[in-house]
DNA sequence: GACCAGGCACATC
DNA sequence: GATGTGCATGGT
């Protein structure tokens, strides 16, 4: 599957932000949102001189929240990301090379506690942001191996995840591609209805479905 | 105007 | 532990 949707699409340069802290905040925002929405509010944060962990912590969160506002959520959101920047200064003075330091399992236990952050989210941040060997799910995951027949339909994030690292490769690159492969696929053909026929997938489709 | 989007926390059973 | 609900904007 993933030499397919490589063949059809190529590389997808995954993770679209350019720092660390912007593919957390941006991890974050993208939340059950359009990344379309997300860039938007990422704009604002960078026009307000505010994407930055200082400018994260130090800004009221209403001001926050009005930045974050074409996100969506965006008063939760705001919490969330002040959430991660008093974790950040708890626990790590506020360095994010601190944070890089941590080891995989100990810094994946930590920020499924922070407030805002789920399986998805930490997962994310730890493959996009800090390149450890982690596959994220995600919904198109989900729908795109669920009706491929490789899981049941509502198959809990942990299952999934363990479906997928028992038999792809562990490669962080391959676990960068294929999870943003799997997305472009899924925005571009099997949203509400499958689409098989123009899919890069149809034969995985048509063989075991 | 309905439906959906790269989830998550919280309440309730 | 499973299931339901609120959160909210912008595109199709």
């Amino acid at each position: 599957m993933y030499h397919e949707l490589f063949r059809a699409f190529g590389p997808q340069h995954w993770w679209p932000g350019e720092t660390p802290l912007e593919v957390i905040v941006g991890a974050i925002l993208t939340q059950n949102t359009a990344w379309g929405n997300v860039e938007r509010a990422i704009a604002n944060l960078k026009k307000a001189r505010l994407l930055s962990v200082e400018g994260l912590a130090g800004a009221p969160p209403r001001t926050l929240a009005r930045l974050v506002r074409p996100s969506g959520y965006f008063n939760q959101k705001a919490v969330k990301l002040r959430a991660f920047t008093d974790f950040l200064r708890d626990e790590y003075g506020g360095s994010l090379r601190r944070m890089a330091r941590e080891r995989t399992p100990a810094l994946r236990r930590k920020l499924l506690a922070v407030h805002g952050i789920g399986p998805e989210t930490a997962d994310s941040i730890l493959l996009y942001a800090f390149g450890r060997r982690v596959f994220v799910v995600d919904a198109y995951t989900a729908r795109i191996f669920s009706r491929h027949g490789c899981v049941e339909a509502r198959t809990p994030y942990a299952e999934i995840q363990r479906y997928l690292t028992e038999r792809v490769p562990r490669s962080v690159r391959l676990y960068n591609e294929f999870h943003a492969l799997i997305v472009r696929a899924g925005k571009e053909f099997c949203r509400k209805t499958p689409h098989c026929d123009a899919c890069p997938l149809k034969i995985f489709y048509k063989k075991y479905v």
